[in-house]
DNA sequence: CTCTCGTATCGACATCGGTCGATGTATAGA
DNA sequence: TCTATACATCGACCGATGTCGATACGAGAG
C-alpha cells in the first residue's frame, strides 16, 4: 500500500476515526520511517525551502555525507513516494511530491480531532 | 530537544521556511522514529478513538504482540513525548498528549505552504 | 506478611539501517 | 572511441531496534 492510499480521515465528531487496518498502520509507519532521520528530515526541508528541483551535487556538500550515502536516503525518500527524481544529463533531480505531503498533513490531521 | 520545542513555522508566503538547524532536524526525525512501526501506530491510533485512557492488558491481546514488548512501545512512545502515563492501582493507563500532536500536525503542515 | 497479578526491565537473539570505500553505469565532451 | 563526470549500486562494518522468555518490582488482596 502506498502513501496515496491511505485513507485520509475527514473528522466527523461522533463518527471520530475508525481502527486502521493492520495494512493502514504499516503504510504510515512506512511514511514515518522515510523520515526517521535526520539528514532525510533536512533533505525534505531544504526541498520545502527551494522552488526549483535540488541536484544531487547539492545536497551532498550541504548535508557533509558521503555521495552514496546521500543516495540512500534520497532513494529511501523517493521509495517512499515523497520524492520525485527526474534526470536531466548528466544530473538527477529531486522534487517534494506534493500529493504525499498533502496525504502525510491529513494523516496527522487527524488525530486533532480529539484535541 | 523535546517535541515541544520544536518550531511551529506559521507560514507567511514570502518568508518561507527557514532551513532546520541540525538538532531541529534531529528533533523532528526523533518524533517520525518513534511512529515508526506499525505496532506503534496502532497504539496511538487506539488512543485517538479512546476517549478514555487505555490499559496496557488492552493493548496486549489487540496487537497481538507480548506484554514486554507492548511495554516496549509504550516506552519508546511515551520517551518521544507522545504519550503520557497514569498509574492507577496495579494498572498502567495511557492517554496522548494532545500538545506533542498538535506540535507534530504544525511540523508537516508547514510543508503545505508550498502547495 | 505472603501471595498474586499487572508492568517494567533484563538478556539474548536476529534483523534492520546508516555509513563509507570501491565499483558499476550512463552521459557529455574532446 | 576514450576520458571525465555525476550518480547509483555493492559489500562490509557496526550500532540500533523489534521480539520474546525470564525475572524483578510494586501494589492490592487475603
Amino acid at each position: 500500500m502506498s502513501i496515496r492510499e491511505l485513507p485520509v480521515i475527514n473528522c466527523c465528531g461522533a463518527l471520530g476515526a475508525p481502527t486502521l487496518s493492520d495494512e493502514e498502520a504499516a503504510a504510515a509507519a512506512a511514511v514515518f520511517r522515510a523520515l526517521a532521520d535526520p539528514a532525510r528530515v533536512r533533505i525534505v526541508n531544504l526541498l520545502a525551502s527551494s522552488e526549483e528541483p535540488v541536484c544531487v551535487c547539492e545536497f551532498v556538500p550541504t548535508l557533509g555525507l558521503s555521495q552514496p550515502t546521500v543516495s540512500h536516503h534520497l532513494k529511501k525518500l523517493t521509495d517512499a513516494g515523497l520524492l520525485e527524481r527526474e534526470q536531466s544529463g548528466r544530473w538527477a533531480y529531486y522534487t517534494l511530491s506534493r500529493d504525499a505531503l498533502e496525504h502525510l498533513a491529513s494523516l496527522v490531521e487527524f488525530k486533532e480531532v480529539y484535541a
